[in-house]
DNA sequence: ATCTTTCGTCGAATCGGTTCGACGAAATCA
DNA sequence: TGATTTCGTCGAACCGATTCGACGAAAGAT
């Protein structure tokens, strides 16, 4: 009665013991399953864990095992671009993270290379998961040199001797135009990110632009690749520039979700229906796909598929797996209403 | 040479007191700076330390102060609803956290009380900030049994014991009739959250609505309030109900972000101007007020604001103080180009 | 010149776990 | 039955910091 009221501060697993009769190496071992315990003691101490609610003290043990079970997790929380797509990134390693019995501390990109330093070497977290890096990324050699294992969500230009985990841009800008063409359009544009994103180096923008590229040139069809910042005007004005050098153009492909909207908005104003008049195919989360006046047909961006794929990467090799292999994913094409024969 | 290529596994305040000639409690005084030290050791010592690189081990400092310098950040993870928003105050959050010398370890909600219970207990972290608390949320009791501080952003319905950071709502509600009425406007609709949100009971939708229709009643303007999906053919048909009953509306309130391209587009394309027809004011975070066909006037949702508010209210709070205030924050209209004279 | 203070530093205890070697009892083998 | 292995448990060392009491030296008071 009184117990249960008061702040009892902290269990230790001194205190388990004491409870159970047995010695707190006992606990430990029933704890981690390192060495074999007879049931009866093992009932027994589960018991008592659950009876006072004991939680190991996090600090405790990264001491004494050097591991943490905490993930840091790099993000760019840049407010204005991609925040759906990071979120969706976010979410889905966190997710991953507790099934692997990891939490996740979130780091920004902006802190820059010294804050990965500090949280590594001060041993807050076993291992980094680091996103959106960019191509001469001043943070790559440093990731290097460290002695704990790094997953990069987005592959850089270069193989830089991290693994990797990203969907395959190439490849998707290969499918984009490939659905475009199998309906017949000849003359395909991009609406690609903004060029801040492409001056960044960013690589996905320059790999979903040359899959794109390639492409068309191999099916013999136009390609008109534009970068299109993420303002209403740039839009607008982006897409009279594009309808008045190239009058031909019948197939859209949408690179860029943050002005999803204000392409389709502005498409209707001016008159051309979807996909009557112009097909649209958007490269983007699929939760994205239905919001708009049409169901929009996409090559869908897997956040969750490569953050678990991330977790996974990570976990294995705190394992003690080596192995700096870069996966890519295969696009996946969902047809919808957006696209149709040209 | 050799020593900085290799792996120096972790730097501990031994070698830095040896490196110094010191004793290693004395390196602990000069870093908390708890003693008073001499200068000339002081120096020594600091510079051991930025030779070696350093970083203090995470887990042995919590171990021996009880203190992690750790954040717990719980945040609904939903990836559907809200996104911009959330992630603003994941940012605002992370960004208060490293300027006081935290780091942010990252909850979801979808864990449930259990994982905050987990995190506190095995100090992982020194106190939660937790955001999108509903009514009669189950994790409330929780929070206020647990022996560390906890902040909320985002006010329940009924003050329930533990510091408040949020917009004032209701004052915003208030706020966008006031400047509609200003304008000569006597029919005023509301697009709001989804019936999802309300029925969760998450307050702020509640709190605005009642702002909203008591402004209104005292104005003696009329007050349509309209619950709206998340989804085009919602905002379609919703807006298609809206004019057919009620054709004297002539400014519109939307509380709800995702929907508000899907309003601007639907608007146009039913044939009426913005602001000429129809004026708009937008409960959404400022950034997202350009980059519409139209720059729309808002009252802000001070995402930057109330994280930063939340984390120096936490911190104070673990430099001992009490005091569980609620700390409303005033809204801040600002007009633009999406509001004009009925 | 002596007695207090103050200052700067040190050594040791402590935080709460993990892990290794040891050891008695039970089980297996010869 | 005695020798050997296996099983289950314990005690103690250790992980890397913080913090408190102690203590010599320098500074100030009388």
């Amino acid at each position: 009665m009184r117990f249960d009221d008061e702040e009892h501060a902290m269990v230790t697993i001194h205190e388990v013991a004491r409870s159970a009769g047995v010695a707190p190496s006992t606990v430990s071992y029933v704890i981690s399953g390192k060495r074999s315990i007879s049931p009866k003691t093992k009932r027994l101490v589960e018991e008592s864990i659950r009876r006072l609610g004991y939680h190991p003290h996090a600090g405790a043990r990264a001491l004494a095992s050097s591991k943490t079970s905490v993930l840091a997790l790099v993000v760019p929380l840049r407010t204005d671009l991609n925040v759906a797509v990071v979120m969706q990134f976010v979410a889905s390693v966190v997710k991953a993270a507790r099934d692997h019995d990891h939490d996740v501390l979130l780091l920004t990109k902006d802190e820059g290379p010294a804050a990965l330093q500090r949280v590594a070497s001060s041993a807050l977290a076993d291992a980094l998961i680091v996103m959106d890096v960019e191509s001469d990324d001043p943070r790559v050699p440093m990731l290097l040199a460290l002695d704990r294992p790094v997953v990069l969500i987005g592959a850089p230009d270069s193989p830089c001797g991290l693994p990797c985990v990203d969907l395959d841009f190439t490849a998707a800008g290969a499918v984009c135009v490939a659905h475009l063409a199998d309906l017949g359009h000849r003359s395909i544009a991009l609406v690609g990110p903004s060029p801040a994103v492409y001056r960044r180096g960013t690589s996905y923008a320059a790999r979903f632009l040359r899959g794109f590229t390639d492409a068309a040139r191999a099916r013999g069809v136009k390609a008109v690749p534009r970068s299109c910042r993420h303002s209403y005007e740039a839009v607008s004005s982006g897409l009279d520039d594009l309808f008045a050098q190239h009058p031909d153009v019948t197939g859209l492909v949408v690179h860029n979700e943050a002005v999803l909207p204000a392409v389709l908005s502005d498409l209707r104003h001016r008159g051309r229906r979807v996909p009557q008049d112009v097909s649209v195919v958007a490269v983007c989360p699929d939760s994205m796909a239905e919001n708009h006046p049409v169901a929009l047909t996409t090559v869908a961006i897997p956040a969750d598929e490569v953050g678990a794929l991330a977790v996974e990467m990570t976990v294995r090799s705190l394992g003690g797996h080596t192995g700096a292999e870069t996966r890519l994913l295969a696009p996946r094409l969902t047809v919808r209403d957006s696209t149709a024969r040209a």
